[in-house]
DNA sequence: CGTGTCGCGTAC
DNA sequence: GACGTACGCGACACGG
């Protein structure tokens, strides 16, 4: 499929100048450069993420369309084009034409008619036309091969429209769009319409008669007020469906080969911005030349064998020790690599070409196959070879299924998953499907395809081997070709290094601390439940009573009528789809009646049960006796990781119920639980990253951060701040981390908006250089459309341009956060590599067993507990150079909660 | 009966 | 809407 960009070249300039209206942009002599920098970034953005074949870009004319002619007032309500707009449509015209894109203007039509022609001439057969435009007119032009590109979200986020979209939006075909707009008007461009029906009316008009000639033909049914202005507006009707009809009959001459999208890297175009003093966008577009990977690749050749015997497998083993590096992916009966059983393994060396060989029991494929333990036997040397480089797709799912067969793998060198993370961390997805779908243009055979769908689908262990082996070498396959477009785009992202030093020594590290797990108390678990439910149950009793009724209290719907409708209380905070009765709400209506503090009780209570008490022992693995969660490594954007099947990173902890939870988790006999945690890390690193003395000082003198922010807001002397100055302070000083804003922080802090605007104008005042380190990273990420962490962790923030003021304050919060959040995440990680590597080094039995963002929890044998502890606060202490003290508070005991 | 979304609540 | 990052529960709506 070819594909063709037609780009609404007006309306991206109107765009692109608001962007930074409120900011503009200008260069050194004082010219607003928005509108240019705003198109040039879109622009070269879209080429470079939606590779099209051609392009064009197409402009109003200088002189007014046709539709002037037939209506008068057409287009009177737009105001004057802004002064210093008009001088960059001019710039940006000429901008298109040096970097060679084919630029379209015709007297007489405006530039919805030639994205309408363009539709028209070109949006058939093997081709798509993308029509790049917000105007919601181009709906009429919707086909099977022609689709909108809206840039609504922001200057950098695109959203595609089809058809299907257009029927779910509206329930419309694109033909009624014509119809519908006939009768609503188009207000941005001053058609009329049929005044006084709106949205509402002509939507069901339409799709009720079909069209606007429907309507008229039946205007008996139609009853009342709308029929009279349907009657009275009829010409006006008729007039506004002609105006907003998008012409698609342009007389012009389009060799589409003079739209052939070049390649942009050109001196030219590096020296034309150099001139405009752009230079993030010749860093971020134009750097390189020539080695721009073709738009649409060739179907590559496909070479997949399976292995029939030991001998061609042998070989198969040579060739791979003679490369050097492969690619690896195991086929087995599980998700869960705890129980996975391993039936297959397929390597890679080159594109195109895949190896299978089958090692599930013939039997089960009713054909013959190597046996098994000569086979594991052959490949055990090269996957435990440290020398012979593993590359894999989620790379510790196959360590620890082969860990399970005895396979110790080593030399664990890319992780396609992990790499995609670090490219796209806002990337919710990084499977193997997804990725080959946007990198390779491949679509690759699915899970689901391979074994059916619903009650035909068949176990893996029932699929005939061929089949499967073509599904397995394809994965390695498409795993070895994601490998070698990744390795580049790390290097020109320059990820380089946070990669091979961070991010992939971590893999064996995370799936030692799965593969060991943590130990739970069944006894005081259960214990903990009979406490539990009997609160519960009492709690719920007197809900009802107080109530007069039973109910469902899980259900906030029926709870909230109950509160609110029967018994009377304050309505306070609207959810989307009614009344809130959060905490905070219950917390404001304690003491206006017995039932609110009954209700807080089974609110806690009822959390604890379902999401700790009655979860954690389910998930004892029968195996090990022990939780095994899994730490992901590709989902938090900030670089955190995460954990699953159980949550092991949300265990409570403030209240006594929590603490009694935590006592749960404990060391198995002979060992004891260690804790240790970077004391106030975020904080520090906002000392750090920003250079400010007053928090430098404080950490440096050892001064409680806290408490000296608390004397600075409230204006006493440090010896006079009280417990309770300290605790708004702590609020205060976590508020800014996260980006404040005075709203979010009243709400924390429990006090006024215009308080909190205070606290915050004096927080600043108080540490002038975080203020200005503040300002400077959302000018960076401004500027470059990302953030980095100290280790070069890159997070774009799209937002950060938007001219819709709550998605660019979101996106201005994520621009501070990110980088204190992440720095965290490099810094904890580069420890437990490290750490991992100290202990085996030197033949402990001391075991890392749990993450919690800024805490590491080990399992230690009571002769070990002087010697880890050195080392791990050792180890944490030293992972990331800082210009303030790091510090670690290290603890053990029986369990968790003693450890702290 | 499975799937997706919402409100809510736990952690750092 | 409403200070950042996650995961997961029960309720509910939806669609077969």
């Amino acid at each position: 499929m070819k594909t063709v960009f037609v780009v609404d070249g007006h309306a991206l300039c109107y765009r692109a100048y608001y962007a930074f209206v409120r900011a503009p942009l200008t260069n050194s002599s004082g010219q607003n450069t928005s509108a240019i920098f705003g198109f040039a970034r879109m622009l070269l953005k879209l080429v470079q993420e939606q590779r099209p074949d051609y392009l064009a870009v197409a402009f109003d004319p200088p002189r007014k369309s046709f539709r002037f002619q037939l209506y008068g007032p057409y287009k009177a309500n737009r105001a004057r084009m802004p002064e210093d707009l008009r001088g960059q449509v001019e710039e940006i015209k000429q901008m298109v034409e040096t970097l060679g894109i084919a630029r379209l203007e015709v007297e007489g039509f405006e530039a919805d008619d030639i994205l309408g022609t363009v539709a028209e001439r070109y949006g058939r057969g093997d081709t798509e036309v993308y029509l790049v435009t917000g105007d919601k007119d181009a709906y009429q032009l919707l086909s099977e091969r022609v689709k909108i590109y809206a840039n609504r979200k922001g200057v950098s986020e695109y959203e595609l429209y089809d058809v299907p979209a257009l029927w779910e939006k509206l329930g419309l075909d694109p033909a009624q769009v014509i119809d519908y707009m006939a009768i609503t008007g188009d207000a941005s461009d001053n058609v009329p319409g049929v005044k006084g029906i709106g949205e509402k009316g002509a939507l069901k008009l339409i799709t009720e008669f079909g069209s606007l000639d429907g309507v008229y033909r039946n205007i008996e049914k139609i009853k009342g007020k709308q029929r009279d202005l349907l009657l009275n507006e009829k010409e006006m009707a008729y007039l506004s469906r002609t105006l907003v009809t998008v012409r698609r009959d342009v007389p012009m001459d389009l060799d589409l080969e003079r739209a052939r999208v070049p390649d942009f890297r050109t001196p030219e175009a590096r020296s034309y911005f150099e001139r405009l003093e752009m230079r993030s966008i010749v860093q971020e577009f134009l750097q390189g030349e020539g080695d721009a990977p073709a738009p649409h690749r060739e179907k590559p050749r496909r070479d997949y064998r399976t292995i029939r015997d030991h001998e061609e497998l042998r070989r198969l083993v040579a060739e791979i020790r003679a490369r050097g590096i492969v690619s690896v992916d195991t086929e087995t009966t599980s998700v869960s690599p705890v129980e996975a059983a391993v039936i297959g393994m397929s390597f890679s060396t080159a594109e195109g070409e895949g190896w299978y060989l089958p090692l599930a029991p013939g039997a089960l494929f009713r054909q013959d196959i190597p046996d098994r333990e000569g086979s594991l036997e052959i490949v055990r040397p090269l996957l435990e070879d440290p020398g012979v480089l593993k590359v894999g797709q989620n790379i510790k799912y196959d360590l620890i299924v082969l860990r399970n067969e005895g396979i110790g793998m080593r030399g664990i060198h890319f992780d396609t998953m992990v790499a995609s993370y670090l490219l796209t961390p806002n990337e919710r997805r990084h499977n193997m499907d997804d990725l080959a779908e946007k990198y390779l243009q491949y679509r690759t055979i699915t899970f689901k395809e391979l074994v059916g769908t619903g009650k035909n689908a068949v176990a893996i262990t029932d699929v005939p081997l061929e089949r499967l082996a073509e599904y397995a070498a394809e994965d390695a396959d498409v795993t070895w070709r994601l490998y070698l477009l990744f390795r580049d785009l790390l290097k020109r992202e320059e990820l380089e290094e946070l990669f091979a030093a961070v991010e992939m020594p971590l893999v064996p590290v995370l799936a030692d601390m799965e593969a060991a797990g943590v130990r739970i108390d069944t006894a005081h678990f259960d214990r903990l439940r009979r406490q539990n439910e009997a609160m519960l149950a009492e709690a719920e009793e007197r809900i009802y009573g107080c109530a007069g009724q039973r109910f469902n209290i899980n259900s906030t719907r029926e709870l909230a009528a109950i509160l609110f409708d029967k018994l009377g209380l304050k309505r306070q905070k609207k959810t989307k789809t009614g009344y809130s009765t959060d905490i905070s709400v219950l917390e404001s209506l304690q003491g206006s009646h017995e039932i609110i503090g009954h209700l807080i009780s089974y609110r806690t209570q009822s959390k604890l049960k379902n999401t700790y008490i009655d979860s954690l022992p389910a998930l004892i693995s029968k195996k090990t006796g022990r939780i095994h969660t899994s730490y992901n490594q590709t989902v938090a954007a900030t670089g955190r990781l995460s954990s699953s099947e159980p949550n092991l990173q949300n265990i409570p902890i403030r209240d006594e119920f929590g603490k009694g939870i935590r006592r749960g988790f404990v060391a198995q006999e002979g060992f004891f639980i260690m804790s240790a945690d970077y004391s106030q890390i975020e904080l520090r690193l906002a000392a750090h990253l920003s250079g400010d003395q007053g928090m430098i000082r404080a950490f440096r003198e050892g001064i409680d951060i806290h408490s000296m922010t608390a004397s600075r807001v409230f204006a006493v002397p440090l010896e006079a701040v009280t417990v309770d100055m300290r605790r708004q302070a702590k609020v205060i000083n976590f508020a800014t981390i996260y980006g404040v804003s005075p709203f979010g922080l009243s709400q924390q802090a429990e006090i006024g908006v215009k308080e909190a605007a205070e606290f915050i104008r004096i927080y600043f005042e108080t540490y002038p250089r975080f203020r200005e380190y503040v300002d400077a990273t959302i000018a960076f990420a401004r500027e470059h459309g990302y953030v980095k962490t100290m280790m070069g962790r890159k997070r774009e923030v799209p937002d950060i341009n938007s001219d819709v003021s709550f998605r660019r304050e979101g996106a201005e919060r994520i621009a501070i956060n990110t980088p204190i959040q992440g720095t965290c995440a490099d810094m904890i990680k580069i420890a437990m590599v490290r750490l991992h590597g100290a202990l085996a080094e030197r033949g402990m039995r001391t075991r890392m067993i749990m993450q919690v963002h800024d805490e590491l929890v080990f399992e230690v044998p009571g002769d070990e507990l002087e010697t880890a502890g050195a080392l791990v606060r050792e180890t944490m202490e030293t992972a990331l150079p800082l210009s303030v003290p790091v510090v670690v508070d290290v603890h053990h005991g029986a369990n968790w909660e003693e450890a702290h």
